[in-house]
RNA sequence: GCGAAAGUGGCGGAAUUGGCAGACGCGCUGGACUUAGGAUCCAGUGAGGCAACUCGUAGGGGUUCGAGUCCCCUCUUUCGCACCA
């Protein structure tokens, strides 16, 4: 028979929601505690990625409220973007309704999961009273100096008709629709994420993140220190400023390189237009993917400028080559050349045949320009650079910089490979970004009385050649706030990167219609405690989050300096070794499973399979183990109900030998638990100690034949179990624990308790070992001094038998575990 | 190429600080029972050996009374970054 976890579960729902357990309350005696997994896009149904991360949260707000916590769980829809587009187009609809249908339809189904959330703060980044805010902070960003507008190459997919970030281009194709990335010049919006590079790269407020996450956002950010130096362009005004890790090679600089994208050749192409050679190679360039671009195995290619600059340094006069292997996002865009010690320039050096100048010799100086088959990177002594010669080369970097710095040439900087974040997006269904184009006053910022700036509903959705919002003259045009003349709104939306760089702060006052959020209410709940998503996210929503949310400090909205203290990224759920995916056909419909074996068995199998950060193989098998699991305690409790009950009345007393064993048993299980869960989060071993301790428990063969005091410890074993479960199998352990009589619910019964008196056993096995190998073992009492044991130790007959021969040099006692004998001849 | 993490039975995984390797679950083998179930219960299950014992945590070396755990080298896998000047 199995169990009716179908009735259970729906029963407790209902509970749940009726007695409205899950609604935090803004102000409580308790403890506060944030609990937070990040939203989903809501495609209308649950996978079972969702089922495996949401319980991970859900396991975390069970816990933390047993505990004695005041805990939020919110849950809401990352809503905009090109999927709900895509997906609205599809189904011949329009994408504010197929959403709504969807976040219904994934509700009910979270709902079904049994998860605890707190939907009276539930939020939608697609609806007006949730943008109207991320347009209010576009514009506190703007006011402060941290929006600009930009014109610059951009990744374009004319498939979907928009630009892409240079992270959501992948192998040369675009992220979500896969067709071919060309170069489209445009004007951009841009948030100043590079302001706050120096303090991202600070992880002390952080209380616990993964180090792994932190190494990749520091990579991401890529911090590098150099120098910039203005070279002049010959017979002319013109700067070029250079930024380069290796001053101290700057004597040896033989030509510059620039990519096709740098001002300067813009201005040559534009001022010779009849240079066929030279427009056809930036043309090339240009539209040769990044990504590919970028790639080692990449052949580098240039074309002389036919024009110099001068070093300012020695008075030089250098070659520019216009290149292929030069980014104009990195540094100042240009780069000074020294073949003669960086292996790029070396390579492009030779094919070209420009001249090569060492300027760092080995320190046994055997380096010869003739024979070099590599550049020399490795530091070394400074020769052929004027009053720095015989420097050791580290030390020259600083003098030269110096040097240069003094006489006007360059100064001392830092760089990092972070570039400024790209939001404009030609996509419908996003935030517009609230500003008006009026061709007298310039860009005006649309003002606060009249945000949100709504998004029409009246557009044709589909795959036209602009952005829809284009089609929508009477959105379109409206009089300038400032001059009252006819103007025009701007039309990109946010990349909705940007809806979910603050929606962490919004859940703490979801309803507010007269600011984002109220601080004093942000400040009772945020940081967020615990975090939970995919290692996708490690450099970009993690960071603009971080980034956001120090804005938001230094505008005292928030006074903490972090937005998430901890931080667990969870696996994905694969089958069969890979990811599941609809195209791979390896799906899992988590609502089969649901229906077939309850809500409770999949928690079950998707925690106890593997710890929450590592991927969690699909097995159906395992599923299966995790439903009888849960039948067998159904079976012990239900089926012994006035046994336990009664047995939680009695008092102790004498107890005979099979009895000590389980209390042994149910306290140390107890005591795993506890430590699993709430040190350690490894609920999978968190969940193998409530099974053994259903196995010691059914050791016990006849319970009704056991005396009082002996009830009450197997009442207290059994009684356990709903409480240890109750964080992974909730419905189930509310019913038992029902069924047991219990008065309260279980998230305010507190957590299961052992006695520490109990985690010692009467007596306890020592293991012997000789050289480390296991030769005997002894049974004694806690309480035997070293001395005995040693002495007991070389009594036992097999250790007497292997020491034969040999002499006893070193006996090494670890109490409580085992008697090392370390012996020779 | 650089950086990070990992490698343990047939499988998923345990082993909190160096202290009985393989907890727990799956699978498998044998048995019991039967209201033949996606049941339940009992016993067994790293390899070799009749046994005493030997071997065993990717491979090789080292430190230690004792190493899955610490150190060095090699291999493999995964992830991230990648002409970053």
């Amino acid at each position: 028979m199995e169990y009716p976890f179908g009735k259970i579960e729906r029963k407790w729902q209902r509970v749940w929601r009726e007695k409205r357990i899950f609604s935090a309350p803004q102000k409580s005696e308790k403890p506060k505690y944030y609990v937070l997994s990040m939203f989903p896009y809501p495609s209308g149904v649950l996978h079972i990625g969702h089922a495996s991360n949401y319980s991970i949260g859900d396991a975390v707000t069970r816990l933390k409220m047993m505990q004695g916590y005041s805990v939020m769980q919110p849950m809401g829809y990352d809503a905009f973007g090109m999927p709900a587009e895509n997906y609205a187009i599809q189904h011949n609809s329009h994408p504010r309704i197929t959403t709504e249908e969807n976040i219904a339809a994934m509700r009910s189904q979270f709902d079904g999961m049994g998860f605890g959330l707190d939907w009276d703060r539930e939020v939608s980044t697609c609806r007006p009273d949730y943008y109207r805010w991320g347009q209010y902070i576009f514009k506190k960003l703007y006011e402060k100096g941290l929006v600009y507008r930009k014109k610059s190459f951009q990744n374009w997919c004319e498939e979907c008709q928009t630009v892409l970030a240079n992270e959501q281009v992948e192998d040369g194709s675009c992220w979500r629709c896969g067709s071919e990335v060309e170069q489209k010049e445009l004007e951009q919006w841009y948030f100043r994420i590079t302001d706050y590079a120096e303090e991202l790269l600070d992880f002390s407020k952080i209380i616990d993140w993964p180090e792994r996450v932190m190494t990749m956002q520091k990579n991401w950010i890529g911090k590098s220190e150099g120098a910039k130096i203005n070279f002049m362009l010959e017979n002319s005004e013109t700067q070029i400023p250079i930024f380069t890790t290796r001053p101290d090679t700057i004597y040896g600089v033989t030509f510059m390189a620039l990519p096709p994208e740098h001002p300067l050749v813009q201005a040559w192409l534009a001022s010779e237009p009849d240079n066929k050679a030279l427009h056809d190679f930036c043309r090339k360039v240009i539209n040769e993917d990044k990504l590919l671009r970028s790639s080692a195995e990449a052949v580098k290619e240039g074309v002389f400028s036919g024009r110099y600059c001068i070093n300012p340094l020695n008075g030089d006069k250098v070659q520019i080559w216009i290149t292929n292997y030069v980014l104009m996002d990195y540094g100042t865009g240009a780069v000074m050349a020294v073949p003669a010690h960086d292996q790029r320039d070396f390579d492009f050096a030779k094919k070209y045949k420009i001249p090569i100048k060492i300027v760092i010799q080995k320190p046994d100086s055997s380096l010869v320009l003739e024979e070099m088959t590599e550049a020399y990177i490795e530091p070394g002594i400074m020769v052929n650079s004027q009053q720095f010669d015989g420097m050791e080369s580290e030390a020259a970097k600083a003098a030269i910089t110096e040097w240069a710095a003094q006489n006007g040439w360059g100064e001392q900087t830092f760089t990092y490979r972070l570039r400024d974040w790209g939001i404009s997006r030609q996509r419908y269904w996003g935030n517009p970004i609230p500003v008006i184009h009026c061709p007298k006053c310039g860009v005006v910022l649309v003002p606060d009385r009249d945000l949100p700036v709504r998004l029409p509903d009246n557009v044709q959705v589909g795959r036209t050649t602009s952005n829809p919002l284009l089609s929508v003259p009477e959105w379109l045009n409206v009089s300038c706030p400032q001059c009252g003349e006819m103007a025009r709104r701007e039309t990109d939306t946010m990349d909705t990167f940007v809806d979910s760089s603050w929606y962490f702060a919004r859940y703490a006052d979801p309803k507010n219609d007269k600011e984002p959020f109220n601080p004093e209410q942000a400040n009772y709940w945020l940081p967020v405690d615990q975090y939970i998503g995919g290692i996708e996210h490690a450099c970009m929503h993690l960071l603009y989050a971080r980034f956001f949310h120090k804005f938001m400090r230094d505008l005292g909205w928030v006074n903490s300096d972090e937005p998430f203290a901890r931080l667990l990224t969870q696996g994905m759920v694969t089958k069969d070794g890979a990811k599941m995916s609809k195209s791979k056909g390896n799906t899992v419909d988590p609502q089969y499973i649901i229906d077939r074996f309850g809500a409770d068995t999949l928690r079950v199998f998707l925690l106890f399979a593997s710890p929450p950060e590592k991927d969690v193989e699909w097995s159906d098998d395992g599923v299966m183990g995790a439903f009888r699991f849960l039948n067998r305690v159904w079976r012990l409790i239900d089926g012994n109900q006035d046994l336990i009950v009664k047995g939680l009345s009695c008092n102790p007393g004498e107890i005979g030998e099979e009895i000590a064993e389980l209390r042994y048993q149910v306290h140390h299980a107890i005591y795993r638990w506890t430590e699993d869960c709430l040190q350690r989060m490894q609920y999978n071993t968190a969940i193998a100690s409530a099974m053994e301790l259903l196995n010691a428990i059914v050791k016990i063969k006849e319970p009704e034949k056991l005396v009082d005091a002996e009830l009450a410890v197997y009442g207290f074993a059994c009684a356990a179990l709903p409480k240890m479960l109750y964080p992974f199998a909730p419905h189930i352990a509310e019913e038992l624990w029902e069924i047991l009589r219990r008065e309260k619910l279980l998230h305010e019964s507190g957590l299961p308790g052992y006695e520490e008196r109990y985690l010692q056993r009467d007596s306890i096995t020592y293991v012997i070992q000789i050289n480390g190998k296991l030769r005997g073992k002894l049974e004694v009492s806690p309480a035997t001094s070293s001395e005995t044991l040693q002495a007991m130790a070389l009594e036992v007959e097999n250790v007497k038998r292997c020491l034969d021969g040999l002499s006893v040099k070193k006996i090494i006692v670890i109490p409580g575990k085992m008697i090392s004998i370390a012996a020779g001849k």
